[in-house]
DNA sequence: GATGCATTGTTCAATTGTGAACAGTTGGAC
DNA sequence: GTCCAACTGTTCACAATTGAACAATGCATC
């Protein structure tokens, strides 16, 4: 896992961050590419109004700032740490670099945006179809795999209804109408954090 | 541009289509990834409904089918030609060979990714954010800026309010709607294509 | 110029979603 | 305990969007 460490130079350190730190904002210079090796990472973007949606959440493995070697010169997006985080933060230069000479790198980093590409289509392709019930309910799935796989119910972290709101582009009042909807009908469950049986798949799927 | 030409070999081949004409389907065997060398190429999906959505446009220097390449077997989406197109087809194993030992392609395929990622995201954003009035008007700048640059106006080939919905992910009536209130009030034009004036902006940048 | 096909123009009832308000609940800090 | 902040539950008037229908308009082809 610890790619970067083999061969460390003074291009590329590690960084932590805690819970609910800013990791770079929406504006600020975009110089760095960073690499998570642990943790969980929220982008989100705000518009003139003052609105705020989630792109992504991002967890080990997943790269972050990207876009600065395409010649974005901000950021597009806000980091911010969901978990305790350790990132690998590397140098623009250095990365370029790393991409020419490093193949086990370069294969990953195509790997991550293959994925991350992917990803980012079926929420559009998601948003473009979908009503937001089933919206909701991919987003829940989504993240309880995100959790573990496999098993016919997963609990998740907490995740505030203004934040799921945000990750599907609806209001908090309809994400609570959802879920209480989900609730009655056994879909999930709320102990602490939430419970989501596998049976919600049919939300999503029905029709 | 012929980067692939300069050593063709028996694993990459010229391929040309015919506008309307399909180059893969959604469902197909993945198995080779494409790169636009003259043309328009439309990336679509259909859902279990049988709704149709418009995921892409892609030109000249895009890239198409890269998804094998992150171990995807088959097509998710269908790939039509818009206008005539010349393609240059390249085996998956090639593409990934190519990939470590030609280092202007790999450049060249690494920026196009992340170009991509950059505007599929705007796309999310798009439909997080904005009312399908904002999102008609910025598509119609996209297709515009996609013909030609500095201009105050510019004409789009033909565009049926069908794709138009497709893209954006609304009714044809809406389309309808919206397509002749820009025209009462001046921020298009139609004469045999479309006009686009850049006061079309003042719709997605207003409030 | 008649035929058929694709597209556009128009309408409308029904549905879905918004934004804002306010009360209720919870959990941590003091 | 009690205060506070953050979150959830609930409601509602209003706005936006859908989906379907049907007529009107090109426009290519025979």
């Amino acid at each position: 896992m610890n790619l970067f460490l083999s061969s460390a130079g003074l291009k590329r350190r590690a960084c932590k961050f805690r819970r609910k730190e800013t990791i770079f904002a929406q504006g600020d210079p975009a110089k760095n590419v960073m690499y998570i090796q642990e943790g969980g990472v929220k982008l989100t973007v705000v518009n003139e109004t003052g609105k705020e949606a989630v792109v992504a959440i991002l967890g080990p493995g997943d790269f972050l700032g990207e876009g600065c070697l395409g010649g974005r010169s901000i950021c597009m997006a806000t980091a911010t740490a969901v978990t305790p985080t350790n990132l690998l933060v590397i140098e623009k230069n250095e990365m370029i670099r790393v991409l020419h000479e490093e193949h086990e790198l370069s294969d990953r980093f195509i790997t991550y945006m293959l994925a991350r590409n992917i990803r980012i289509e079926e929420d559009l392709i998601d948003q473009l179809f979908n009503s937001s019930e089933k919206r909701l309910a991919r987003a829940l799935l989504m993240l309880a795999r995100y959790g573990k796989q496999g098993q016919p119910q997963t609990t998740l972290p907490n995740i505030s209804q203004e934040t799921l709101a945000e990750m599907i582009g609806t209001t908090r009042s309809r994400v609570n109408f959802f879920m209480n909807k989900f609730r009655r009908l056994g879909f999930i469950r709320y102990n602490g954090g939430i419970t989501i049986d596998n049976s919600l798949l049919n939300v999503v799927l029905h029709e």
